[in-house]
DNA sequence: AATGAATGAGCTTTCATTCAT
DNA sequence: TATGAATGAAAGCTCATTCAT
């Protein structure tokens, strides 16, 4: 019924050429992200999408719908796509790099095609619950890939083993999901950040190889 | 017309011992925290605190001054609590210290007396712009005092010197605030949770002392 | 523009056989019937008759042309099969056993080609009034014709002189009217219910010959 | 919950001293009788009940609320006065004037106190299924009343052995009640009406005592 | 301080109707 | 003929806010 791939439609721009369909979905993540969801009214996201509200549903259901379908392509999009960059490393490549690969493709995501990512983090926590309830399930599964990851990483003896592996996950993941609420391209070239966000990730901010948390 | 500090506020409990004032305040927190700005009616928060809609403009002379007061108490509650307790500090701790510190005071800020904090930063990038203006001197007083801490630490040597204070900063910060969004307290104690997070901070989660992000 | 005779209409099954404009007529007749005029959109119509709702309207100029003729096929059906019948006795026949004809024949109407006839019945009082005023000359002239059966009947000696013809009338067809909505076919025949009915209408349901009504 | 007693409702006039929510229920008991459940608007209810739309909101829950409240009063009132009316006549009424006296008492409140009870009867038929359902008690109960007073009359041999006990209830009483269909007071006075009425009921409309229906 | 009724603007949704294809 | 997308006017309902009591 939906023919749409997730990346298709967060890689097309707001441009005229979409269909309306598609129009009506970049505009409400867009709105979403900047509005929330209860806030942002359909009659606004007809009017910027070109048309009048009535006509949103010839396309969509109902509101809620426009809402899954916003949600499922901002964890569809960047799970898929990280996971299909993984898994094109070579057979070789250390738990490590791994790890940073999946993270540079998140942030590039998280950064790049934000409206449908955004949107996604930042309206989760406030959502009716039998809403979340229909996405927990790719949302459980793209974290425990980020799981597995960290443990295979740890096995390995590459990441630290005094450090749980749900915390690790948990804590990482969360940052540079954040990032996008902070993030500046005007401030230097994505690339130069992303190598920032892997030296704190991975290294730490401390400069000597002492043990932090002392007291 | 607002005598009721921060902290106090912060601490007391639900309990119906508060005053009308208060507890409208401790229901609203937690139903923006939980549900966003939009979506949480005065009749809600009216019931929840045993009252009726039109008796809250006994007390509030709108819903943006709620609002406006949880935003204050989120932000000014940890602000105040973590300046305070930094400054108790003896003159001769370090700067990586003085960081934990603050890391640990904002984190029990963020985490025990939540639904102020939460709701601060969940809400925060979905306010309209005026209300978000009016709140703006306070976090950026807060991020600069922050920042402050990084700098003096970096100057000192005791924080990498290749990396950007600012995105230090906003990455640590924001990092921890988003803790509140995942932390689970029967995952184990406050404290055991508060060392590992500040491990990751400062010395990052590999465990060797490679560099990280190299190609 | 209106080629099919109400009889023709009323005769046929909903089978696939049937026109698009008949087909229309027939679910609409039925969804008028049991949900009324205004809670009966044309998209239900369109979806049960197969087709979609803009394409009605290569059939009808307007929803109020369809409830138009629904109403017209309804009177319309039974006032001619009654007056063809009645017109087809002996002229030695009795006026008692004329109007006994065309009760027989307007509960074959009312019951057996239901829709029409009670979508009629139901609707009418709730009908906007000029939607009623152009339909009021037909129900008239039909209310008229049964008026005449009545008083010649009276005339004849064969009604009793006690009565007022008008409300013999209006008692007489509401009633046999209104059967079309408790008549349940499974209850028995339908030559017996017609016995039945017309026992009471004739004789009343008093069993011996007391006047009725006295205090 | 509902502390207003049908009968009370019913007998207060439009006036403006009705309280808000009694006015709104005689306004859409007349909406609804003459337009219909579904074409009538809140916004037309309340206007005529000289309030706003919303206000309405503050007396009862839903528009469904209001059609429930409507119904009840409709079979409710004329219910509880038949029985009332009956129950007091002395132990040695005969059960046909037991009948007489019920159907006087029932066409009183469909006549005179018609919104309510007229609204019931056009717009059952047309009401969605699940609203039937919660008045279908009250109905059965009175239909099976009016059964037990035909079949009391018929074993004291009062009532014609060869008729069915269902039909004649549902034939007298479906008859009595479309009488507020087609009455027209200026035709005469309501007493008269009355015997008129009864005298079709009992003896039937024929002059003669011949046996009707044979061909 | 508190209440309950009232308001008016706004919401999501439905619907008859139009029209290019 | 038929379709599907579009429209604009309603609809039922919610809500922040006001105010007499």
């Amino acid at each position: 019924m939906n023919s749409i791939s997730p990346i298709e439609v967060a890689d097309s721009p707001v441009a005229g050429g979409a269909s309306t369909r598609e129009r009506i979905l970049l505009v409400a993540a867009r709105l979403f992200r900047y509005g929330g969801y209860a806030s942002t009214s359909l009659r606004e996201i007809a009017k910027e999408a070109g048309i009048t509200a009535g006509s949103i549903y010839n396309h969509f259901a109902s509101k809620e719908e426009i809402l899954d379908e916003v949600l499922r392509i901002g964890v569809g999009g960047v799970a898929t796509a990280v996971r299909k960059r993984v898994a094109a490393l070579p057979a070789t490549t250390t738990g490590r790099e791994r790890i940073a690969t999946a993270i540079r493709e998140h942030l590039l995501h998280a950064l790049h095609q934000g409206d449908f990512t955004s949107a996604n983090v930042r309206m989760w926590a406030q959502l009716p619950a039998e809403v979340k309830a229909r996405h927990r399930a790719v949302r459980r599964s793209y974290a425990e890939y980020w799981r597995d990851l960290f443990r295979q990483a740890q096995a390995s003896g590459e990441l630290r083993a005094d450090l749980d592996v749900k915390v690790m996950e948990l804590f990482v993941v969360g940052a540079i999901n954040w990032t996008g609420e902070w993030y500046d391209p005007r401030r230097g070239s994505f690339d130069a950040f992303c190598e920032q966000v892997l030296k704190i990730i991975f290294d730490g901010i401390a400069s000597g190889p002492q043990s932090a948390g002392h007291r």
